[in-house]
DNA sequence: CTGGATCCCGAGTGATACTG
DNA sequence: CAGTATCACTCGGGATCCAG
């Protein structure tokens, strides 16, 4: 979708159509990575949510890892930031369309994962010797 | 919204499905993070590989990472290794049906990408202060 | 309440050298 | 060819304290 114009001399640089996925999965992949994306992204996602909110129901995560999280994932536009300038300072995120949207793709990957789990678990204890028989 | 059963003490352990969900995802989102899984996986897809078959297809993986990668694949049942015990040891790493089937969930995120990759670019721009204009 | 600033430790990873 | 071993270093992330 980036254009029209037709006499030109592309220099598309050829690039490997199996490369270019690496490198756009591994973008995404690295977006979502870690340990806390995801578990924000699924609170954020069910309409407003305050800092505090998520600091009880991400569960688990510091508040300096909330916070640097929060922050790019609003940097990537998936998440929007408000701030009410109430006394007590208040500050909701909710998930973008877009954030939604990557979590209808997520659920693929959730299918995946519900449909192998025991078949990795298996093959992990045949992989570590088998041994706890 | 945490039950609906009345008379049945089952101990299931009240498992919050949202809860279920992040953690499925995480365990697959960690198992392919990472720079390396994916190229990898990528390469062993189309057929059996070399060790260093992969040490150059993958380019800029060290040998000490494509083997510790390669040794968490296999675990996981997402790839199998075959040696031929022949004068130079010939080594190949094949993807499973259950790696290529991942994969067909990937492509989801994949297409999350590419749909969205300029909105990302352009939410970065935005936050990081529009500067470069 | 929401976050920024520092300090610090351990896991992950690259570089390099060695081996069956 | 296909790894393994070691070392040094970076960096994510927790703990803690400070601030608008």
């Amino acid at each position: 979708m980036s254009q029209g114009n037709i006499d030109v001399p592309v220099q598309v640089a050829e690039v490997d159509p199996e490369k270019l996925e690496a490198c756009t999965l591994l973008e995404v992949i690295n977006r979502v990575s870690g340990k806390w994306p995801i578990g924000i992204l699924l609170e954020a996602m069910r309409g407003p949510v305050r800092f505090t909110e998520l600091e009880r129901a991400v569960e688990g995560i510091s508040r300096r890892m909330l916070t640097l999280t929060l922050r790019n994932l609003e940097r990537d536009g998936l998440l929007v930031r408000t701030v009410y300038p109430t006394v007590p300072p208040r500050v909701e995120y909710e998930a973008t369309p877009m954030a939604k949207e990557l979590y209808q793709s997520l659920t693929g990957l959730l299918g995946w994962a519900e449909r192998h789990r025991e078949s990795i678990a298996a093959a992990r204890v045949v992989y570590d010797g088998h041994s706890a028989c």
